[in-house]
RNA sequence: GGGGGUGUAGCUCAGUUGGUUAGAGCACCUGCCUGUCACGCAGGGGGCCGAGGGUUCGAGUCCCUUCACUCCCGCCA
């Protein structure tokens, strides 16, 4: 007889009937009848109820026993009788009647209840949160967890994908997030940086020859937390690929993605070749580059129309002229909402911090017109014109937002997802991915006004190598895209620059001079000059996808320990003082008054 | 760094216009109850109303400061 179960908390059925066997668990609930007591007993694998009357000696020490308990029980399997099966646990056909127990882990009053599916505040789950994880849904979300892993370790491996280990502690880089910096004790004075992503190893491991490498990586950056977004330190499946093309890594993740969330969600995939979007596009249609293509809604530029003198709508043409522009937003079919509900989404523009969203509803009666606080400035051509633009009908409404293109593509792309949420045109019984293809590679940075990288300095331009318009270098697009699911950025990934010398060109341009890069990036450039093969990579990010299929909004509800918005962990007590030896072995001063 | 929300019993919350001794459910303790599965019933203990200051005859409630948690902006190649 094994020592502390025979079989677990979730398996028993009638087939186990009047074997005497044991179990070991944590007592989850008590129903206590006075002379008849009701235990549930909880491990990994589930529930079972179990059963003891006052016939039992051991009857009152039972009753005693407080919830959360481990303890181990012997008993015997008994059929429940028909009306007493519970449908809603895998050991409701059964239950145990209970002749011994032991007491193996005695339990304090506890912080938080864990049979209940009441919400609790983030401080006391984070601080005891091997209590939380007992609870049923995060529980089951942290296995989830695990075996998504499992399988993409799994299926990478089937299709040739050679798992390798990278270094923790490597070097800071200048492009990027904010680097976690370690002291090094035997060099003092100088750092280590944990790595924000493996990004120049797993280029190094396609130069080293293996072709075909991925991890399940830890990523460190030192930035603020988001719901979607841990402080600190977050996991991606990182991968490279040798001698390939764009659509060669999209048909990996295709490949891999459909697997995955066929698998494990019962949700429908919109559409099994994903989309591929040019940013431009995106930007104009969507305002984001990660567009929700749940969402039916969609942006059209109404710029032109603004110049036409039949349009006499003063305040924004005034604004077109001096280089604003107008984009618009159409809701099918909405001339019978109520005017509070137009003017709802204007005040909620507002205060989103923009000017506001104009608008007005398409009519017919004997020629087209324009209902709505700005309709009388359209002339009936104007609004023929734009309906073929936004592709609008009589009955629709056209929001309009007019500024700078930054603004308006930002208060549309949040203004799009507020009206479909307002309108519930979103389907959430489904998965729509798509990629974001052809990121320019350079941007103008707002503040220093210097051209700066727009996404990852490795990445390869397009167009052929000799021919490259370093001289326009913001009208050069990359081999870079992203990949999106339900509105949210899963990866970026790109084919990468393996030409030492078109790098140093494209990283002048960006400001770094040829020692700044052999310097920053000698690992890498010294690598590209002995025989680099063409390669390129994604890394998706484990934590985003759990939480897509585990239909949770926090990456929290996927993270077995995570950190708390200021990134601390409240059970560990971490960051923590070190002790003035440890300071200084390391070679470090705190300052004081900090 | 900035903006919003929350903070009352171990936990989840209610608390009216500023007015007697701050309530409920769960948990805990005592008692009753042999078919519950969020069992039920009766009773009990448990409160620096996040902290500090102010207004007032009187503050959980109003004002100021501050702290914690959270959401968002900035940031996240």
């Amino acid at each position: 007889m094994k020592r502390y179960r025979t079989h677990t908390c979730g398996e028993l059925n009638r087939s186990h009937k009047k074997k005497q066997i044991t179990l070991s668990g944590w007592i989850n609930k008590k129903r206590d009848h006075g002379n008849l007591l009701f235990v549930d007993l909880r491990d990994n694998y589930g529930i079972t109820q179990c059963v003891i009357d006052k016939s039992n000696e051991i009857f009152k020490q039972i009753e005693k026993i407080p919830l959360e308990t481990v303890v181990k029980l012997i008993g015997v399997v008994v059929e429940r009788s028909k009306e007493t099966v519970n449908k809603n646990i895998s050991t409701g056909e059964i239950e145990v009647k209970i002749l011994n127990i032991d007491i193996l882990g005695e339990t304090k009053e506890l912080p938080m209840p864990v049979f209940s599916d009441q919400e609790y505040s983030e401080e006391i789950r984070l601080k005891y949160r091997f209590l939380d994880l007992r609870r049923k849904k995060i529980h089951q979300n942290i296995i989830l967890r695990s075996k998504v892993i499992s399988f993409i370790r799994n299926e990478m491996q089937k299709v040739g994908f050679l798992e390798f280990q990278t270094p923790i502690l490597t070097s800071s880089s200048p492009e990027g997030a904010r680097d976690f910096l370690v002291p090094s004790r035997l060099n003092p004075g100088k750092f280590y940086a944990l790595p924000q992503a493996p990004q120049q190893f797993k280029q190094l491991i396609m130069v080293s020859g293996f072709d075909k490498y991925f991890q399940i990586a830890p990523c460190f950056r030192d930035e603020d937390a988001r719901a979607d977004r841990s402080p600190g330190e977050f996991y991606q499946l990182d991968l490279e690929m040798s001698f390939v093309e764009q659509e060669d890594i999209f048909d990996v993740i295709e490949t891999l993605f459909l697997k995955l969330f066929k698998k494990f969600s019962n949700k429908k995939i919109l559409h099994e070749k994903f989309p591929r979007i040019s940013f431009e596009d995106a930007m104009l249609k969507y305002g984001s580059d990660k567009p929700d293509l749940r969402n039916p809604l969609e942006i059209s530029d109404l710029t032109s129309i603004f110049e036409r003198e039949d349009v006499k709508f003063d305040i924004f043409k005034k604004l077109v002229k001096n280089g604003s522009i107008v984009r618009s937003l159409t809701t099918k079919n909405t001339k019978d909402k109520p005017r509070s509900f137009f003017d709802g989404i204007d005040k909620w523009a507002k205060e989103q911090g923009s000017s506001g969203l104009a608008y007005f509803t398409l009519e017919k009666e004997d020629k087209v017109s324009a209902k709505g606080p700005v309709g009388k400035f359209f002339s009936e051509n104007s609004l023929l014109e734009i309906m073929k633009i936004t592709k609008s009908s009589i009955g629709d409404t056209v929001f309009l937002s007019c500024g700078k293109k930054n603004d308006v593509e930002k208060i549309l792309s949040i203004a799009r997802n507020k009206i479909a949420e307002d309108l519930d045109l979103i389907d959430n019984d489904t998965f729509s991915f798509c990629w974001i293809i052809d990121y320019p590679m350079f941007e103008i940075d707002e503040i220093t006004k210097k051209i700066k990288f727009s996404h990852n300095p490795f990445s390869m331009p397009q167009g052929e190598l000799d021919k490259l318009d370093l001289i326009n270098p913001l009208n050069l697009k990359a081999y870079q895209y992203d990949i999106v699911c339900n509105g949210i950025e899963l990866s970026s990934g790109a084919i990468r620059n393996h030409v030492p010398e078109l790098m140093y060109k494209l990283f002048e341009i960006a400001g770094y001079s040829k020692n700044d890069v052999d310097s920053k990036f000698s690992g890498m450039i010294n690598a590209l000059s002995y025989g680099a093969p063409p390669h390129g990579g994604i890394a998706p990010g484990i934590d985003r996808i759990v939480m897509l299929l585990a239909n949770e909004k926090n990456i929290r509800e996927v993270t077995m320990f995570p950190m708390n918005q200021n990134a601390q962990d409240l059970m560990m007590n971490a960051p923590s003082k070190v002790s003035d030896e440890q300071l200084k072995e390391l070679n470090l001063n705190i300052k004081k008054n900090s």
